[in-house]
Formats: structure tokens, sequence, C-alpha cells
DNA sequence: TCATGCTTTCATTATTTACCGAAAATTCGG
DNA sequence: CCGAATTTTCGGTAAATAATGAAAGCATGA
């Protein structure tokens, strides 16, 4: 009986972190950041090197540049155990937590280089005369708008506590 | 005078298209449908294939893939013009527009098949026993109700009228 | 201060993804 | 039907990205 249900649970546990790796790369994230960060949220206690690398068929450089990765994220800590030289690792296991770095991230990597190239696009031709010229500039002031304003809300939101979200969440879903 | 206009306006119009098109690669979208769709948004008339073709030094095989992908996403419109044998294409410029079509694509392909593999693993786990068990249950279920309210969200703010979001927006900056 | 165990780096290799360009298919006027 | 003007497809190639594994670097305790 105990035997089936660790038997499911690993099946579980392995399906969760393949999947979550093929998930990743939809996400611009690498599949062996993705997974790694899949086992860590799943696993009962912090891992080593050694121990992601055997999980996962991958080799230690790989495996270590990932853990790297994760951490410079935050979205996993590392840990360190007196007596044991190894490095251990354990992720951030709160889901608002989680959401907020992810946020955090990509707004950096996907919202603040758009705002300025449309900001300089918009301040290149402000001055400009003629009906194209107005136009174009008023295409990208547009844009900027929007995106100056979608960078506003994502700060907002992610600096939020996670009861004040759930609450505004519920005004508009309500 | 005019001359000089015209070439600040081409040369404003070429960076935003070359750093759109950078910018896509960062959102998961290929270089050239970036392109393309920055090159049309900022484009006084539809174009034709062979207009995109030279204006991105592209290949017709690629010009017309992305094209087509373009249509798909709703992003960009086919136009016939009576007399010509040649597709044209225009794109969609109003920028609450452009955004809901982008989260409903971001959602499609990011947000839902990462709630079938929480649900799928939640219900693998559901009546097992044992605290490795429950605590693997209990994550998959945090994860599977936070995805869950982000679709339900992202549905709720890309049906909404662009006065409503504006409005609602105000609540949460002001 | 040497030996040991672990971490970090990096040149090479593999995989994935985008792109080209030519050939095939389609459309339409004559 | 034919032929010219397009669109569409597709096999091969190139570019970008990720992963490997071996070697170098660092700490620690004997």
């Amino acid at each position: 009986m105990k035997g089936a249900t660790d038997q499911k649970l690993l099946q579980a546990k392995e399906e969760f972190v393949a999947q979550w790796g093929a998930l990743g790369t939809q996400w611009g994230i690498n599949r062996t950041m993705a997974q790694i960060h899949a086992l860590l949220m799943t696993s009962p206690h912090p891992m080593c090197t050694d121990e992601v690398m055997e999980s996962l068929a991958a080799s230690r450089g790989n495996a270590h540049a990932n853990l790297k990765e994760l951490v410079n994220w935050g979205l996993v800590r590392m840990i360190v155990i007196k007596g044991d030289r190894r490095d251990f690792y354990e992720a951030e296991k709160d889901v608002w937590h989680i959401f907020t770095i992810i946020a955090r991230e990509r707004k950096r990597r996907e919202i603040d280089p758009a705002l300025a190239i449309l900001n300089k696009c918009a301040e290149e031709t402000k001055d400009l005369k003629g009906v194209e010229a107005i136009a174009f500039h008023n295409q990208m002031k547009q844009l900027e708008d929007f995106v100056s304003f979608a960078s506003k809300m994502s700060d907002r939101v992610s600096s939020m506590r996670h009861g004040f979200a759930i609450q505004l969440a519920s005004k508009i879903l309500g």
C-alpha cells in the first residue's frame, strides 16, 4: 500500500518536472532552469548540485549555471549546512512571491526596453511637420502611453501584499 | 526643409522597425514577425508582400509566413484592392485592441498549458496519504489556484472596453 | 602545505529555430 | 485552355541558444 503511494507520488513529481520544463521554453526560460525550479519547489528538503544533476540527468555545468541564475532571480536560495562543504538549494514556495519575482523580471526584459524605444522615437519626431510625420509621432505616443501605463500597473500590483491583491481581484471578478 | 523632415522621419521609422524586431525576440516572437508588425503599424498605407520584402530585406518565404501568422493572430488584416491581384496588408493600430490580442495569445500559450499540468498533478495526488504526498498535492493546488485566478483576470481585463480599463486602472494607481 | 571534495569556467558539440530561394500550386485575364 | 502574375510550400542551410565534460580554481581539514 505504502509502495503504491510512493510510486504514484514519484510519477506525479516526474511528470510535473518534465512538463514544467517544457512549459518554460514557451515562457522564454530555458528548459533546465524551469525543471530545476520545479524540482526544488516540490522537494521536501534542500538539494545539492549532484542531487539536481542526477534527478535531471543534466551535466554539472548546466546544473550549476541554472542554479546560479535561479538564485539571481530570487526564486531559489542557497543554503549552507554546517559541517557539509556542499551548497544546498531550496526554492521559494509561496506562489504570490514567485509571481512578483517573475513579474518583475519580465517587466525588466519586456516592458522597460519597449518603453525606451517608444520614448526615443516619439521624442525624435515630436517637432516634425507633415501628415505622415504627425501620424507616426501620434502612433508612437499612443504606444508609449499605453506601455508606460502597463509598466506602472505591473509595479503597483507586484508590490501589493497577497491579501490586498486578492481583495482587489474580487472587485474585478465579482 | 522638407527633405530634412523626411530624412528624420525615415530614420525614426527605421529605428523603430529594427528595435521592435530585436524586442520581439525577448517576447518569444520571431524577429521578422515583430519587424513586419512594426512596419505595418507605422505605414500610412497597406503594403503588399514585395514591399515588405524589400523594406526588411527578407526572403519571400519568410515575409509570407510571418504575414500569415500576423493575420492569424488578428494583428494584421488582408486587404483586397480592386483590379490588383496582389494581397495587401494593414495592421491594427489601436493600442488597446493590440493589447487584448497579445494578451489572449500569451494566455493561450503560457497560462492554459500550465493550468492543464497543475490540474493533472493535483488530481493524480489528491487521495494519497503521507506527509510528502500531501505537501506535494498542496503545492500543486496552490499553484493551480493562483494560475487559474490569473487566467480569469486575464480574460476579464482583455474583454473590457478601453474606457472601462482606464477607469479601473485609476482606482489601482490613484 | 598538501590532498580532497566541491565549485566555477569555458571551449566544444548538439539542438533548436529561423531563414533562404527555388520550385510547385493557384488564380485569372485573354 | 494557355500563360503571366502571384501565392504557397518545402528541403537545405545558417544562426542562435543550450548543454556537455574536462580542466582550473578554491576552500578546508589533516
